[in-house]
RNA sequence: GUCCCCAUCGUCUAGAGGCCUAGGACACCGGGUUUUCAUCCCGGCAACAGGGGUUCGACUCCCCUUGGGGACGCCA
């Protein structure tokens, strides 16, 4: 049976890189029946926290990407290294070393934290890697990989403060919980010929390897923080779908002919590795907001509210009448992309006094702007609100009575509703508003002016 | 510096030697619908890094160059 994992370290918030590398592990594994391991790699100990795991768990579970089985974490198995450890140090593959230090090192705590029989102060065990012959990595990717003996170096694999390291956890942990596909990052690449031959020294069989490629930022490097938002904290928070996180990730790296649009069970149905990319990707920002618009358009709206409301809560939006959110929502969905933009779209309808900052609207003539309201609410005042129609006769009406354009009428009433220019129809707008409302907006801007 | 990986429009990609006048999508630019904006529809711009081979024929296979990326920790 197809075991893979996923085993990121909980030094950071994960980011969409990290995600990718998720969703392809995990669709890989369910497309075939197989099993979906989360391994918290958190043998860093003093970089490691709790509340970037949790962060990590939730995530992932958020997304869908469920896993089964316990969930494994590497600090809670240091005895059973200490025990791999040994048994290398006793079939000559493993050796004590001198502590060196260097510039990178300094990020480590070096107190001694785990104590244990192997442990000696000052010393740090040495993976006696084999420099005899090279080694082929058989990449699903990218094909066969040869390294030569003479870049191989022996690893630390106990440190001096008594904790294993990742070189050997991972190796030990893959061969423990029986995964069939390693499948990361190609940023890894270069630790499988170390990790083969620490396989091979444990007389384990091998995986299969498989790595991605990677995702970079505008500037064509490895994504971090300097590119902006990337970890995917930002975008559940901004409102972004899962369904369209994921149909974005999957389709970047991987494809299925002109094919953009993926539901999850498709991509289950569809995904091979073999339709992976090689080259490395850069993060389109753009591409992710037309998804997610498009999945956020294509969702009923009864659903959308049910998602809107911890948006609305955090704008402190009391939505007391369902209904009248429904009306609003329908006008507003397809002017933004995200939970949260819209959200922020629809603060005008609630709020009692709108806020004017004149400067929106200082491209028109300020002196128009008070018969162009005075004509509005003679004529609003006297009609019905029931009707559409009747508001956009209405609008015609006090256009020709100004002898002005609606493009010059329009904007000052948009303006006077919403205090933006960028809005709903004004018909639609005054029908939702109502005419109470309408008429205290108008008369607001009016006195602001 | 050493080792490894990669190379098609600005971006994500299609391309398995003739199907390629290189296709799609995002972005961008026009036009249409719309009472602004957005949506929607139609159209446009735009790429095989360079050089050698192999072949009747290379985007496709091989080599070199160039460019980009990654790894070289008591991080993972």
């Amino acid at each position: 049976m197809v075991k893979t994992r996923f085993a990121p370290s909980p030094t950071g918030w994960l980011h969409i890189g990290g995600v990718r590398t998720a969703l392809f592990s995990w669709l890989f594994s369910k497309s075939q029946n197989g099993q979906f391991i989360l391994r918290i790699d958190d043998t860093d100990t003093t970089r490691s926290t709790k509340e970037y795991s949790e962060a990590i768990i939730s995530a992932l579970k958020l997304l869908g990407l469920n896993h089964d089985n316990e969930i494994i974490y590497q600090s809670s198995r240091f005895d059973t290294y200490i025990d791999r450890i040994e048994q290398l140090l006793n079939n000559g593959d493993a050796y004590y070393d001198k502590i060196q230090t260097n510039e990178k090192t300094k990020d480590t705590d070096l107190k001694v934290q785990f104590s244990n029989r192997l442990n000696q102060e000052g010393h740090v065990i040495r993976f006696k890697n084999q420099k005899k012959s090279a080694v082929k990595v058989n990449d699903l990717i990218h094909g066969e990989i040869v390294f030569e003996p003479n870049s191989f170096h022996d690893v630390v694999i106990l440190r001096s403060n008594g904790i294993p390291t990742y070189n050997l956890t991972s190796v030990v942990d893959d061969i423990d919980f029986g995964i069939t596909h390693i499948i990361r990052g190609d940023d890894h690449l270069s630790n499988a010929a170390v990790q083969i031959n620490i396989f091979n020294a444990f007389k384990s069989p091998l995986p299969i390897f498989a790595h991605l490629p990677m995702i970079h930022g505008k500037d064509g490097k490895r994504l971090s923080k300097r590119h902006g938002a990337v970890d995917i904290k930002y975008f559940i928070e901004e409102g972004y779908l899962s369904e369209a996180i994921l149909n974005y990730l999957a389709r970047t790296g991987w494809s299925h002919g002109d094919k953009e649009i993926f539901a999850i069970k498709e991509l289950l149905e569809l995904f091979t590795l073999e339709k992976v990319t090689k080259s490395a990707a850069i993060f389109d920002h753009d591409k992710l907001n037309w998804l997610n618009q498009h999945y956020i358009k294509n969702k009923e709206i009864n659903e959308i509210i049910i998602m809107l409301s911890p948006y609305l809560d955090d704008l402190n939006i009391k939505v007391e009448d369902k209904k009248y959110l429904e009306k609003i929502l329908k006008l507003g969905i397809e002017r933004e992309f995200s939970l949260k933009k819209i959200a922020e779209s629809l603060t005008y309808y609630f709020v009692d006094k709108v806020k004017y900052d004149m400067d929106v609207i200082n491209k028109f003539d300020i002196k128009l702007i008070t018969p162009i309201l005075d004509k509005a609410i003679e004529h609003f005042s006297l009609i019905s609100f029931d009707k559409k129609e009747n508001i956009a006769k209405t609008m015609k009406l006090i256009c020709e009575e100004l002898n002005m354009k609606f493009v010059e009428v329009g904007p000052i009433i948009r303006f006077a509703l919403t205090g933006r220019l960028k809005a709903p129809s004004i018909d639609d707008l005054c029908f939702v508003l109502g005419s109470t409302n309408t008429l205290k907006r108008l008369n607001a801007l009016k006195s602001s002016v």
